[in-house]
DNA sequence: TTGAATAATGAACAGTGTTCAGTTATCTTT
DNA sequence: AAAGATAACTGAACACTGTTCATTATTCAA
């Protein structure tokens, strides 16, 4: 045995202790996936990076799932066997495009000392994300569940840490101003600017450039922090 | 001849005068449509409508081109004769569905004397619209054209119109800011009322009911306009 | 009545998500 | 080492999708 590898599915499926073999150069008839060249959770992450690249090149409509099984070697079967179905995959896909922002808003507001200033800086990275992500940044809200389907609850827990985010630089403007409202103002503030975000992407705001935008946004914020701090 | 009806279609293609016959009550072996049931008007009139009808009930994704031609009663090379092709359809309905908002936005404010309870009340109509109508609202923006085709000028002039609304129940409020200020301000604002409604409608904002989404617009559109106004 | 013109069809094509019987390859036990 | 059990993986099949276009059916003009 070359290694073994604990492999912990995340889908209530059974835990299998899976050996994985090192790449013997032999790749068959047609260089089909052999049996246990990989892990379920490695299958998993390599799905779910390809999935990521043809999104990011082809947006959310080229995007199928064979395209995804051949771009990693394998067939559709495969990935019913990792994922549920494509709602799934793509909820996941979302997922780690969440955490990529979150993970940029958090790094580039780190810089900034002054209050108000940084929250805008938020609001400058959110925007400069989208453009330069849009079709991963814009399937998440392009993409719509089955008829009624629930956001599963660890989808709605990134979702908040993203309205935290803008909470804790909207507390030190607050004043006097309950959490409660600070809780509410950081939703409509960043809805807000989403929604100029989204109108701007789907060509609705009829203004060019990403400068243009940052503008807009900075004068939505700029008018409700005054607003918001001003009483 | 029973009775004679100028054809005018709207895309590109000939002027054509066609007859049109009472409908005789006989209905073929699968009571498909006969020829010069319809004008190409008329088609077009019944293909946008049961496409609404469809999307109303059952999503953007309940929604296929033999769904709309069986609902009319033609098959799917008829409406390929009607539209370029889907992209187009779904347009046109989106056009019918700016239409609605528009007109509705315009005949509730109305009623309102207080410029600032217009412009509250203008955001208000947006909210129950979207909450009314959300497949079709919604069907605005989750639908993307191929491959980066531009919008179509009669549809930009429809989303302008909207913008505009706002605008006129802005620019009473403007003190001495500029008509540019007021575009500026008008569709920062905008933006933000948009941001929540879809916020809301995909499942990301973590309120429940209509009312809570009522508060959060009518908590930006306060804020924004204090600060608009303030300084 | 014949011929031209056009309205409408429906089969065909290449693609989609999803399922699952069947075929391996690997592991365990004998 | 051979056989049996188990899980991995395939790929064909199903019912869809948007789109095209040769054929057919109907109507109008001559």
């Amino acid at each position: 045995m070359n290694s073994v590898q604990l492999s912990l599915s995340q889908n209530n499926k059974h835990c299998s202790i899976k050996t994985r073999y090192a790449v013997t150069g032999w790749q068959g008839e047609h260089s089909m996936a052999r049996r246990s060249d990989h892990s379920r959770d490695e299958i998993r992450e390599m799905a779910l990076s390809a999935a990521e690249k043809i999104v990011r090149e082809h947006g959310y409509k080229g995007f199928s799932a064979r395209k995804v099984a051949s771009a990693i070697g394998y067939t559709v079967g495969t990935l019913y066997l990792v994922f549920d179905n494509l709602d799934d995959l793509i909820l996941q896909v979302n997922g780690r495009t969440l955490d990529r922002l979150h993970a940029r808003m958090l790094r580039e507001q780190a810089a900034c000392g002054q209050a108000a200033a940084r929250l805008l800086r938020l609001g400058h990275s959110y925007i400069r994300f989208a453009n330069e992500e849009p079709h991963c940044w814009g399937m998440i809200f392009e993409h719509r569940f089955a008829q009624n389907q629930a956001t599963p609850e660890w989808f709605q827990v990134k979702v908040a840490r993203m309205f935290a985010l803008v909470e804790a630089g909207l507390a030190p403007l607050a004043g006097n101003h309950s959490p409660q409202e600070i809780a509410q103002a950081a939703r409509a503030l960043w809805s807000g600017v989403h929604g100029i975000c989204i109108l701007a992407v789907t060509d609705k705001l009829d203004v060019v450039g990403v400068d243009s935008v940052q503008d807009l946004t900075h004068y939505l914020m700029d008018n409700f922090l005054r607003g918001f701090t001003g009483s």
